[in-house]
DNA sequence: ACACTATCCTGCAGGC
DNA sequence: TGCCTGCAGGATAGTG
């Protein structure tokens, strides 16, 4: 599921609960989750204060206060649920552990912040802080999209001369990182470019970029920022971390709307869904060329 | 260098 | 009702 706006999105839930707060102790419900957890996940992490909780593509960073960082992935399923325990009161309704609730994090503050990851692709990491930077999961990562270095003349030095498709280019993490299936195809429909166009042929033979290609990098940030505000697209595991559903899903143009009308106002395309790179890609074959 | 496939795992929707 | 198939927001390893 979780794409940048998801990731994002449950970053500024957890901020305000995690922040400068001390982890009292670390419930390991499974010891895998992709991977084996760290050895003495729970030790490592437990008495350490929360120094910061940064996001660099999909991943959250929590650097803890003795140096090491503790680096998540919500994979495709992933969800971070923060709520209050109450010992004592409510003693007759025991708080359940919901199916999948993998890792719970007890803090000092009483708040529990729950990882619930049915398809546990996700995974969970600790690096030394210092580290991270050149650690193999980050060292390649491509730009942030939301940033300024994300423009027409970055795209058009990182597309030179590439023959994969630019739907498959755009969900490189090593170009660009932080998108996925669903504002890859989105994007492209803002920018009217087909998701089948060779990425090489978006750039000219001096290397500028192409008058298409200029539109795409306000494309991609026009919808990522909308899918912001829109707390991300909920299709069926993305909670916010208040348990809120995101609605971005009901603004999509071209994602999972097979079959239907281009929104395009004059445009009479018809969705369509192809596979590219064994993923689907939904776009309007006569407005995006 | 590139494209495609299988893989990890669970849940759900659709067809019969 | 149930069984089966395919597909899902990601990312990697292996293949040709």
């Amino acid at each position: 599921m979780p794409e940048l706006p998801e990731v994002e999105t449950v970053r500024r839930g957890l901020a305000p609960a995690m922040m400068n707060v001390q982890i009292d102790r670390v419930e390991q419900r499974r010891l895998d989750l992709r991977f084996p957890l760290p050895p003495n996940f729970s030790a490592r992490l437990s008495g350490q204060t929360i120094r910061d909780l940064r996001r660099r593509a999909k991943y959250l960073i929590a650097e803890m206060s003795n140096g090491e960082s503790l680096v998540m992935h919500l994979g495709m399923s992933g969800s971070f649920r923060v709520d209050t325990h109450k010992p004592g009161l409510f003693h007759h309704r025991r708080q359940h552990a919901a199916a999948h609730d993998h890792i719970v994090f007890h803090l000092s503050t009483g708040m529990r912040i729950t990882y619930n990851d049915p398809r546990r692709f996700g995974f969970m990491m600790l690096i030394p802080t210092p580290e991270l930077n050149t650690h193999p999961y980050f060292a390649k990562l491509g730009v942030e999209p939301l940033s300024k270095d994300l423009d027409a003349n970055f795209l058009a030095q990182a597309f030179q001369s590439k023959k994969t498709s630019i739907k498959s280019a755009l969900l490189d993490q090593y170009l660009i990182a932080g998108l996925g299936n669903i504002y890859v195809c989105e994007a492209l429909f803002e920018a009217r470019l087909s998701p089948l166009a060779v990425a090489g042929d978006l750039v000219s033979i001096t290397g500028a970029p192409s008058k298409k290609l200029m539109c795409l990098p306000p494309a991609i940030k026009d919808v990522l920022q909308r899918a912001l505000l829109a707390g991300g697209s909920s299709l069926r595991d993305h909670r916010q971390t208040n348990g809120a559903l995101g609605y971005f899903q009901h603004h999509f143009k071209v994602y999972d709307r097979e079959g239907s009308a281009c929104r395009r106002s004059a445009c009479s395309g018809i969705i369509s869904r192809i596979r590219q790179a064994g993923r689907s890609t939904f776009y309007c074959p006569r407005c995006q060329k």
